[in-house]
DNA sequence: AAATGTGAAGACCTTCACAGCA
DNA sequence: TGCTGTGAAGGTCTTCACATTT
């Protein structure tokens, strides 16, 4: 019984949630009260959970902290995350240099850049690359995961490239959806997409 | 009958392959070829166009170019639609400077912080403007669509600002979900919330 | 009394399969 | 023949409603 990827995409969004209150000094919530905050049903939270254990206390509702240690855990959020960025334009350098990664447990240990004008920059601490040293850098550092923001010209080529240096997962901020091999994770980030898609709510054509 | 939003968000990415195929000198593509393009199946494709009309030729397939108009007429983006980035920190700033908004229609054309210290200074041509002048600007320069990168802390309030200026849609680029009067459109762009789902996967923990 | 955990029901989305048309 | 457009079937996700537990 394989819990569903919908499941799974909302249990950061519980874990955001559970921090807030617990900064907020809660310890016990209620899926009544969570479901508020998130604007969600109590019943999709109590199934979601239900997929992975029973976390609650009957009467009570769940104990924050402890619900936070236990999501943590299921994702993998315990263990520390080493990403590569490949592609140093202006994308890939404002990405490394984003703060919003780091507090739980993603840390950029390397940067990649084709063009050799790039390479050996210092961004952040970090030394740029050539992408001739990808498997050696991702096998020694531990690489996992990579965030791709090349030219979507390239992307084809460069997720080919991660994919046999033994990537496993993808964050691609390239207009595309490229084609993998099914065992690699893809997750794109799209804003584009996003905004073309929100015009039609805005537009007259629509008739409903 | 109202068109589910699962079908409205895979618009933008059949216009996305229509253009490549359009460049590629390719006037006519069934939906077989068109699903394998899009790893979709072809059923799915061409229930999505149903929503909408009747754009196929029986025996044949879809004229591309025809297709992306029709597709285009839809979504809303044969218009103009200008944008308001809210926030001008370093992830603003690389919004705004970033050009891949432009091809479709879209243009930033104001910019708003509530920091002194930003209000006045120019970015890619648009001068930023102070909080204060959020209403008239939106109404002035027919603004329907705002970009948030602000603060966290900071979003609930800018959102609530927005909404009572008039702005139909926001692209919110914050890691939060805010909560909004119903009719106000919004589309999260949260890096964080993506990886975070992605480890799940390559995660020893995970029995399936 | 209050809230969880969960089978069952319902809603929604995807895929099938074929009639109809070029 | 080849492909669209679409009711019907199938599958997946969400919500209901209640037995169960503290």
């Amino acid at each position: 019984m394989s819990v569903p990827e919908v499941v799974i995409n909302r249990l950061p969004q519980y874990i955001r949630c559970l921090n807030d209150l617990a900064d907020n000094g809660i310890n016990v919530v209620s899926s009544q009260h969570l479901g508020k905050a998130l604007l969600m049903t109590p019943a999709q939270i109590r199934k979601d959970l239900s997929y992975f254990g029973r976390f609650g206390k009957q009467g009570r509702g769940y104990l924050v902290q402890y619900l936070i240690a236990e999501l943590r855990h299921i994702l993998g959020l315990n263990l520390q995350w080493n990403l590569a960025v490949i592609g140093v334009g202006r994308l890939g350098l404002a990405i490394i240099s984003y703060p919003g990664f780091a507090p739980d447990g993603f840390q950029i240990v390397a940067a990649f850049d084709s063009d050799p004008k790039q390479v050996g920059i210092r961004v952040g601490g970090i030394k740029v690359k050539p992408m001739e040293n990808l498997n050696e850098t991702i096998r020694d550092k531990d690489i996992k995961i990579a965030i791709v923001a090349v030219p979507a010209t390239q992307t084809a080529k460069v997720v080919g490239l991660l994919a046999e240096a033994g990537i496993k997962a993808i964050l691609n901020y390239t207009p595309t959806s490229p084609q993998t091999p099914n065992d690699l994770i893809v997750r794109n980030i799209d804003p584009v997409l996003a905004l073309q898609s929100m015009t039609y709510y805005l537009n007259a054509y629509r008739q409903d």
